[in-house]
DNA sequence: GCGGATCTTGACGCTGTCTTAACGGGCGCG
DNA sequence: CGCGCCCGTTAAGACAGCGTCAAGATCCGC
C-alpha cells in the first residue's frame, strides 16, 4: 500500500483528494497546516507528500527545507502561482515535482504514480569495486570487512562522484554541491580532500584506479 | 504508527472520528460501506478497524465474517442496539471489542489502547547483543535477564536506532522523530540522552560497541 | 500538595575536523 | 630551456562538535 499525507488548508480541496486517493487505494492522511504536516511527516512512514505552498502558517518552500532536513519522501507540489521563479524555487528547495492548479486529477494520479516508479528506495544501493565498499543507505566504507573512517566532508565529496559513477564532476559542480555555491574559487579545498580520499581509499595513492583527476576540469569516480 | 480503518455511512461521524484519531497519532483510513471497507481492508496493512454494524449495503456481522476469511486484524464494533445477542453475535462473528452509540470519545481511545496492546505484532522482533537484548514488541532491555530501566525518551532514541540496524541516522532525523520537528537544532539533547543510554547499555561507556557516534552527522546502532 | 523521576539548560575540557598557506613536481608552451 | 599552471602533499592553528557534569525546571503519581 502507498501511504500519502496530503497538506492543504482548504477543506474541499482536502476532502476532494482524500476521496480521490482512497478509491485508487491510497492510504491517506491529511494536515491542514505546515506545522501539523511536519509532525505528521515524523510520526508516520510515508511513501509520499502533496504539498500546497499556500499554508496559514508557515511557508510551504520553508516546510519542505525544514522536511528534508530529516527525509528523503517524495514530494509534490501544488501551487496557484504559474511563475518559474516558483517553479525554481520549490524544486530546489527538495520538492519532485510540481503542478499548479487548477489541475486534472488524471494528471495528479498519473504524476503520483511517476513519483513512486522514480522512487526506487536506494537501499541496496551498493557500490563495490576491488579495493573497497560503498553503501550509500548505511552510510558506510569498508574494506574487507573493516570500517574505513570518512569526515563528513570527505563522505559528501565521495557521494557527490559515487552517485554519478564514471561521470566527470566539474571542479565548480562539486564545490556548489559540499561547501555551497559561494566557495566555487575554492580549488584547493578539493585537492587537500581528494589527497585525503585517496589515502583512505586507493591502496597505491600514486596511481589511483577509483578516483581519477581531470586536470583543469574536475573529478571522476571509476567502479 | 498505528494504521486505523474507520467504517461508518455516517460522515458527521465519520468525520470526528478522523480528527479525534489523527490528533492521537492514527493514521486513518475510512470506509463508507461494507464493500468499500473490504477492499480496504486487503489493500492497506492495518493495525486497527473500527466497524459499525449499520451499514447500508452488507450485514455489519457478514463484513466482519466476510473479513475474518483473511485477516486477523483487531476490530472494534460499533452498534446502536444494546441488546445481549446483539453483542454475542458481533463477538462470535470475530469482533474483539464491542462499543454502544452514543459512546465517549475517551472511552474509544482507551479501547484502541487495549486492543493494540493485546494484538502481538509478529514483526516486533528480538535484537540481541552480547551485552543486551532489547524486545521491541515488549518495549524491554533486559540484561543477563535483568531488566534495564529506561526513560520514555531514552526509549524513543533508542528504538529509532534499532529499527535501523547499521545505518546512519542523522541527528535532524533522531529529534524530528523524537521531540518534533521544531526541535531540529536542540543538538544538545542528544549529546544528553547518547551518554545516559550508553551509561545504562554499554559495559565500556568509553568504548561503546554498539551505540556509535559519527561526528557531525548523527548515531548508529551495531548489533 | 508533595516528592521523586524526568527533562531541559548551560558550562567546561578535549578530540578531531576544517581551513589556510607553503612547497615541490609534472606538463605544456613559448 | 625556463616559465607558468595545476595538481598533490604536508603541517599547523582555528574552530566546531562531542562527552560529561550538575543544577534548575517540569512533570507525574500518590
Amino acid at each position: 500500500m502507498t501511504a500519502v499525507l496530503v497538506v492543504d488548508d482548504d477543506p474541499h480541496l482536502l476532502r476532494a483528494l482524500r476521496i480521490t486517493l482512497q478509491a485508487h487505494g491510497y492510504a491517506v492522511t491529511t494536515a491542514v497546516d505546515g506545522t501539523s504536516a511536519l509532525l505528521a511527516a515524523t510520526q508516520n512512514p510515508l511513501s509520499l507528500i502533496i504539498l500546497d505552498l499556500g499554508l496559514p502558517d508557515i511557508d510551504g518552500t520553508s516546510v519542505l527545507k525544514e522536511l528534508r532536513g530529516f527525509s528523503s519522501v517524495p514530494v509534490l507540489v501544488l501551487s496557484a502561482r504559474h511563475g518559474s521563479e516558483d517553479k525554481v524555487e520549490a524544486l530546489d528547495a527538495g520538492a519532485d515535482d510540481y503542478i499548479t492548479k487548477p489541475f486534472g486529477l488524471d494528471e495528479l494520479l498519473a504524476r503520483l504514480r511517476a513519483l513512486r516508479r522514480r522512487s526506487v528506495e536506494p537501499d541496496e544501493s551498493l557500490v563495490v569495486t576491488e579495493a573497497f565498499t560503498i553503501d550509500l543507505g548505511k552510510h558506510r566504507v569498508t574494506r574487507d570487512g573493516e570500517d574505513i573512517r570518512l569526515t563528513p566532508t570527505e563522505w559528501k565529496i565521495l557521494e557527490e562522484l559515487v552517485r554519478n559513477p564514471e561521470k566527470l564532476i566539474t571542479q565548480q559542480q562539486l564545490l556548489a554541491r559540499v561547501w555551497g555555491p559561494a566557495y566555487a574559487k575554492e580549488t584547493n579545498y578539493l585537492r587537500v580532500y581528494m589527497a585525503q580520499l585517496r589515502r583512505k581509499l586507493e591502496p597505491d595513492t600514486a596511481n589511483p584506479r577509483h578516483l581519477l583527476t581531470e586536470a583543469g576540469i574536475g573529478y571522476r569516480f571509476m567502479p
